[in-house]
DNA sequence: CGGTAACATGTTATCGGTAACAACAATTGC
DNA sequence: GCAATTGTTGTTACCGATAACATGTTACCG
């Protein structure tokens, strides 16, 4: 056991090289992995390293090279299984590039994603993703002053700010419409967030209204399920308020899976039959619109995509490659059972 | 506009210092609250850091401090309503503390999490947080030489790391097992992942097999869904994959609840009757459980809270205070309409 | 009015790596 | 056999904030 000067300081890389009697910059060179270091060295080295517990400082390294490794990720939701698989195809696009993530959560709010930010950005990040197109002013400084690329996921913006990697969630919803009008439903009603909180919601919402009205259907009724994030039990409890004259509509069109879903079992609970008294659709292909039986009328998104492609734009920004400013990744209408 | 000698070079405190004729250590003060600075300094630096565009660069403070603000968190997957909701208990217990998560997926195997693990220690983060009780040698090492607080979730672990907030899952089970012995149902299957990966879910299948043998009843079959992560998508295909003889059990307990909705719609649509031919059993309490129609049997676990209590168990290590070695949370059987 | 306390600000050294450059040894080519 | 090249290791300075200590200034007291 050798003797350790104070036993309470961590062991760095000038302790490796006092052990192997070289200058700490060979240890730092090896540690990396370094060709120009002789082989039989670096294994001595690491062999010592090892041997100390030594445990490489990234913090020293991020504040010396002034490269964080990070890139910070910015969700509405963690708790939301398309942006939880979003999330893991950036992780696992990213394994292995040395990157880390460092994931915030917005709660869909504009005002808590500026907090964020300004948050996130006080770490370095080398990249920054932002899932959504609608930020406030301060936000849209902070990110312009922070010369970092910047990548806006799941929309496509009118103004973006930097790179966008997405789909249009008004045009996603044309096709829906458009199937359920030739299956001969008129009266519409639409079930997702109140407030303006949750933008791709609304947008949702504007191409539901633009589809109906292109295809000369009459208005289409806005049904309010809270505050976003919109949950099943929100549509439950939204349908289960208004009762069995829900069917009155020919068809509920509604902002999420999740919310088609508690929808569709609060008919049940009515007696009613889905698609027979009231059409259903969703949004997003969750597993829960896939499995239930009836399957659920939905729209599939990409969202281990999106995560990838995103991934795919950063290598190449870091590259020096110029990557696509837009990517649209695009969505597919899936005719389910309940409608 | 003032004149930059090097347009590309971040804004310092040393900037903001020679702005203001003041010196860095005094910036430093005013930007972090420090009572001790003159209010109209304090409030004369921060809108010369605001003009100047200053960002504060928490990479130098965690090198000088030596506190990297971090939190570290492995959970097996993001992409879980469960682990997702632990991490939000987490993170809204420690707003505000001025910590971070750093977060990790081990996709439920020890050796990934150990390559995390090594990877998170590098960062230096102030505690480390684990999701489950198995890990290891390496891990093990790791941790015991890394001198800071480790936190094991969502177990209730043998041989604790540290400190602990989790709760039975086998003794979870032992009050579903009981109430479907109270119903008269004997032949019980369990189904759930194959694999070692899952451990909890492992202690849940073990959890079963004891209650059996101890209520009398007949060996339990066991029914494979596949590899960990199990999904609903699993459940389904296991129970289709099974057929109508699945009703030769008199219950299916399954290892989560969207497995346990995946079979109970696989039945469904073989045409089978729930809980009329087959009482099934799920774990978690999941949304999807409970605006399922009929809903489903299911444990309430406190997900949230155990992200909680782990964010109190910190506070009081950093204060000094001696915090419990182990908390339970426990569980909460929940008699559904499946069973 | 002298001395001490309370307040406000400044100086110095440092956290652990690594870029840039320097230096020396071993090898090669002619 | 000597210059040029290649291979390997070392030296120096620095990234940006801040703990610890020092210093100057004003307020207050008997």
């Amino acid at each position: 056991m050798t003797t350790n000067p104070d036993s309470t300081r961590r062991v760095t890389m000038r302790d490796v090289a006092r052990a192997v009697d070289m200058s700490p910059m060979t240890v730092s060179r090896a540690l990396r992995g370094d060709e120009t270091v002789n082989p039989k060295t670096r294994a001595t080295i690491r062999d010592k390293a090892a041997e100390l517990g030594y445990v490489y400082d990234t913090t020293a390294q991020a504040f010396r090279t002034q490269k964080s490794g990070f890139v910070a990720v910015t969700l509405p939701s963690i708790n939301n299984a398309n942006f939880a698989e979003t999330f893991r195809g950036l992780t696992d696009a990213l394994a292995g590039s040395g990157l880390q993530l460092l994931l915030g959560s917005t709660g869909y709010s504009v005002e808590k994603e500026e907090q964020l930010v300004g948050q996130l950005l006080t770490r370095n990040p080398e990249a920054l993703i932002l899932t959504g197109g609608h930020h406030t002013d301060e936000t849209r400084k902070l990110l312009g002053a922070a010369r970092i690329p910047v990548i806006e996921i799941w929309d496509l913006p009118d103004a973006p700010l930097g790179h966008v990697v997405g789909f249009s969630n008004a045009d996603a919803m044309a096709d829906t419409v458009a199937h359920l009008a030739s299956k001969g439903h008129r009266k519409l009603a639409f079930l997702g967030a109140s407030a303006v909180s949750d933008w791709r919601g609304a947008a949702r919402r504007d191409g539901v209204i633009a589809a109906a009205a292109k295809l000369g259907l009459p208005p289409v009724t806005m049904i309010d399920a809270g505050q976003a994030p919109v949950s099943m039990r929100d549509g439950a409890q939204a349908v289960a308020a208004i009762g069995p004259s829900i069917a009155d509509f020919d068809a509920l069109v509604c902002v999420s899976d999740p919310v088609a879903f508690g929808a569709l079992n609060a008919c049940r609970r009515l007696g009613l039959d889905v698609p027979g008294d009231l059409a259903i659709t969703g949004f997003g292909q969750f597993d829960v619109a896939m499995v239930s039986h009836p399957r659920i009328t939905t729209v599939a998104v990409h969202a281990n995509e999106i995560g990838a492609r995103a991934a795919d734009v950063l290598r190449d920004v870091f590259a020096g490659n110029n990557a696509p400013q837009v990517i649209d990744v695009g969505s597919e209408f899936q005719p389910g059972e309940t409608s």
